[in-house]
DNA sequence: CCACATAATGTCAGTCGCTGACAATGAATG
DNA sequence: CATTCATTGTCAGCGACTGACATTATGTGG
């Protein structure tokens, strides 16, 4: 094989992630101790603190590989996109990591909706990688401080989407991604009493200038 | 008296606030326990936990009273402004907070920057700012998953613009936000190529439509 | 001036999150 | 079978944070 594997790790890392999220569920966040998560996982308290940095974040696993994912697609987007097109087309080429860690993703969410400390992490990996997507929008020559806004905004309009998506099963991901986007855009706009546009009006006009 | 003040704890208060900043300043925040910050104010360690839930939360105090204030602006603000002209009229109303904040605020920035744990805390305020907005743009007729978009934008908008009249003393902070609410309806738009408008191009023209 | 009520503070013991140091274990390689 | 090395167990210890109770300082009423 390629890696040495002496003890494999990584199952028992697995096997941490899902006990610490049926724990949290059934008895809560705070009452739940490092060591319960460990010893339901058959491991040690120790060996909970070598896996994940603090009790928070073995919740958090996947965020470095899908930060890495979107800038890579941020890179590879079409020169001519401006940063807000660049974005909405960047969401949807890893769509499919939104898909695949639903099972984990889906139930974890409302273990956070019901624990500040775990909103706090939450909101800390979001920041994160909204500077990632800061720096790779700064290498298509967006400045800096234009580049860290419409990263937010996109963070933002990404984030109504995907609560779309959990709850609206008729559409898929890139179209609820593409909607979210849209909508965004038109509630950023200076106008008087522009509160009708409220419901699901399905129109998929493709983006005109 | 109005009220009972036995040992007034109010300065023992800003005593504390002012003890952290300045000892997370000069030997960083890790390196500073909370013993040491109620040693430098004259108090005990117990005393320090009953004035601030956390040794974070000693950094972060104005915030509700700032919520207060900036959901009571979005209330007063003309019903005919649809959410994003009322986000922008509301940070207007408020601004005065942040010039009289700005002693305390412009060194914690810095702290901040310096301490992953304060960033977090800092998202969590923010987050929770966004949360009230989204209420009380929900009580003028926007649906709540789009109040928390536009709040999200708003928001992001605002930091934009606080972050230039930080940087830039040559405008008011009236001015500067509301060239950020400008550029942030700008960026948000669906367009190829629009990356020319990057550096500090004075364009003080009014709001137009 | 002296009780008296009240709120802030001090003291102390204890839990939990988290870490450094060192020994022990199990899997792959030769 | 011996070696190697990553993973794990064990243990001591610090700092964050809390509950319980005693103590102090302030304002009030007699």
């Amino acid at each position: 094989m390629n890696e040495a594997m002496p003890r494999n790790g990584e199952k028992v890392r697995k096997s941490l992630q899902w006990a610490a999220l049926e724990l949290f569920r059934d008895r809560g966040y705070e009452e739940t101790t490092a060591a319960d998560i460990a010893a339901k996982a058959g491991v040690t308290e120790r060996t909970f603190f070598r896996h994940f940095a603090d009790k928070r974040d073995v919740l958090f696993d996947g965020e470095a590989a899908f930060s890495e994912a979107l800038t890579q697609a941020i890179r590879n987007a079409p020169k001519a996109f401006g940063p807000w097109d660049t974005l909405l087309f960047s969401f949807g080429s890893v769509k499919q990591m939104f898909i695949d860690n639903r099972p984990f993703t889906e139930p974890r969410q409302y273990v956070i909706a019901a624990t500040p400390a775990l909103q706090e992490r939450a909101m800390a990996k979001t920041r994160s990688l909204v500077t990632n997507v800061t720096s790779a929008l700064c290498e298509r020559g967006v400045s800096e401080p234009e580049a860290n806004l419409v990263a937010w905004m996109g963070m933002a309009a990404s984030s109504y989407g995907v609560a779309a998506w959990f709850k609206d099963n008729s559409m898929g991901l890139g179209e609820h991604m593409a909607q979210a986007f849209e909508k965004a855009s038109r509630l950023s706009q200076s106008n008087f009493a522009t509160t009708k546009t409220t419901a699901t009006s399905s129109e998929p006009r493709a983006r005109g200038r």
